[in-house]
DNA sequence: CTGAAAGCGCTAACAC
DNA sequence: GTGTTAGCGCTTTCAG
């Protein structure tokens, strides 16, 4: 079908271009029948606006844009469909895209988005790094994932909370010795070893040690780490694992097992990031409940707000609030069989 | 920061409008120190294409579209992965929408990524009936998870192939009878009986029943059938059941070994579509491998398909080849505990 | 290589 | 209520 215009709707529906129009922005500036005829006119013509032409030409674009960092983590899907559910209840829609780990893709969506005069944003930076580029974004913004000091809208887990939950469990289930099993590349995972210090410090009953080597990526990782644990002298051997990703947990369950070692009773094992994808392990995992919904749903939350801000007030706010909007989302504790005796 | 335009390049470039332009779109045509000059310009100013007028004025949007029914299936993540690997190995982007059940959503997004001129769109309808839609469609279009003898093109799962390999396994590891539950509410759930039944018709010896009821997508189906199947008499109890979806079957283990069966010893439990997010049971499930990746990447192909056809042949193609254009994705065994014992 | 100019399809003013 | 018109920012074409 070769392309049909707002021009040949109305010719169609006997009317002028400029009535046409607004039937399709300003309804009720219409009289019902006229209404109808051009709407009929649409659906006989298969009438698609060009969606170029109204944004170009002054429009508002009801989409936000959503950047992911990839596509290869349960919590993506979360915050999808959180951020979706939310935008929807305002009237918007969400148009999702993949970074696919690469920074410079990542510039080239966020620039797309930019470039398409998108609502708003919500992207869940590669890096830390790449988060004061917001410095001269046309439109609202929102980091995801992402705690940090500075101008800005931020929604992120609260990943300190996460290892104190964890690393409380382990106490409260009177483990004695704990193997915190990770790496620390990103600053997520450094949160989490920050919350596990925080209880270390107030347990010096228990002994806790910190292998971080490896990555939290890797199941692989996992199981290899569980290993060199199990080969330890029972005497030696900690009695509670926490991996700071639910990925190594995994991992370090297959691994334990391989060893000869039963799961939770001779080892607990516990991960952190409440990953569902990474939830197929022969034991259920203990860790804490996702929480990427929520950071799609607040992430959202923050964009109609300065959405309406800017509606709201013209330059000189009477009130000069606090520039630095942040959102920590609360974590809670699932605790399953890979800990808790059935 | 105030919106930066082309012009503004050109200016800070020392540079005509049109070779600002040129500059990013034609770069082979601009002396190498002239685009220097320009690029410089453009990343002092922070400049911004804007896609709409971009895109208004001819140029083409080098991004697919990619339309899913929802984002709580495994699946889906599957799909936008293939895709978007594809998509990247092309020279496109992919932009991802979900309709959330929601048909009304879905021809929203669809013509919007029509109205928004993507190179192509990749969709996995929500019922069959959506399909003939694209009739009058000015861009290439793929169904996915679809198999349809219509002229247009199909990517979709063997269902059939699916249904007759768990079967397979079943009567293979010695089932004497075989219980299939779950709804036969979509094409695939339907495909997936066939399959089975084919198993059926050459394995006279082996019972099989159908308990066709409830929906495929919720565990508690799975759950309370598995229960009532749990009360009949040890005679005439199955010794293995094949749900129509990894999460009924999920269900199903949880709702048998609730009622005192062992998973496999007592009684054996396989599910069908591969679906990841499903595998969270506290035993590894019997499916088939997930296959969403390949759809995925086999659909954008047909779209790269497409767009290189328009190009080569004006009208009147020297051979009319046959306008049905499908493919069927072959699923794999994925043999595991909750059917072979450790 | 440059500069000027014609739209792309639409929205939002403004007149009627 | 309706019809008319001026751009939105860009790509392309065409003459220099």
């Amino acid at each position: 079908m070769e392309k049909v215009t707002i021009q040949d709707v109305a010719r169609e529906a006997g009317v002028s271009l400029g009535t046409a129009s607004n039937a399709l922005n300003h309804p009720e500036k219409l009289k019902a029948s006229t209404l109808q005829k051009v709407q009929s006119a649409m659906s006989t013509l298969g009438y698609m606006p060009n969606q170029s032409a109204r944004l170009l030409a002054g429009g508002r674009n009801a989409s936000f844009g959503l950047l992911l960092p990839s596509l290869d983590h349960g919590l993506f899907l979360q915050i999808a469909n959180g951020a979706h559910s939310e935008a929807r209840r305002h009237g918007f829609g969400l148009l999702i895209a993949s970074a696919d780990d690469d920074e410079q893709l990542q510039r080239s969506y966020l620039r797309y988005f930019m470039g398409t005069q998108m609502a708003g944003v919500l992207i869940q930076p590669l890096r830390i790094h790449d988060a004061p580029l917001d410095a001269d974004f046309p439109i609202p913004i929102v980091y995801l994932d992402l705690h940090c000091r500075q101008p800005g809208y931020f929604v992120a887990v609260d990943n300190r909370a996460q290892g104190r939950l964890i690393a409380e469990h382990a106490v409260s289930i009177g483990s004695r010795r704990v193997s915190v099993i990770g790496s620390c590349e990103g600053p997520q995972a450094e949160h989490r070893v920050r919350g596990i210090r925080d209880v270390e410090a107030t347990n010096p009953s228990v002994d806790f040690d910190y292998l971080l080597e490896g990555s939290t990526g890797l199941a692989r990782d996992g199981f290899m780490m569980a290993q060199r644990i199990a080969e330890l002298p029972e005497t030696e051997r900690p009695d509670f694992i926490i991996a700071l990703s639910d990925v190594l947990a995994t991992g370090a369950i297959a691994g334990a097992q391989d060893a000869g070692l039963r799961v939770p009773d001779d080892i607990a094992i516990a991960g952190c990031d409440g990953n569902p994808l990474a939830w197929n392990d022969s034991v259920p995992l203990t860790t804490c409940a996702p929480t990427g919904y929520e950071m799609g749903r607040r992430g959202v939350q923050f964009l109609v707000e300065q959405i309406g801000d800017g509606a709201g007030r013209e330059r000189n706010p009477p009130v000069e609030e606090d520039p630095c909007h942040q959102t920590l989302i609360r974590p809670f504790l699932l605790a399953r069989r890979s800990t808790v005796r059935g």
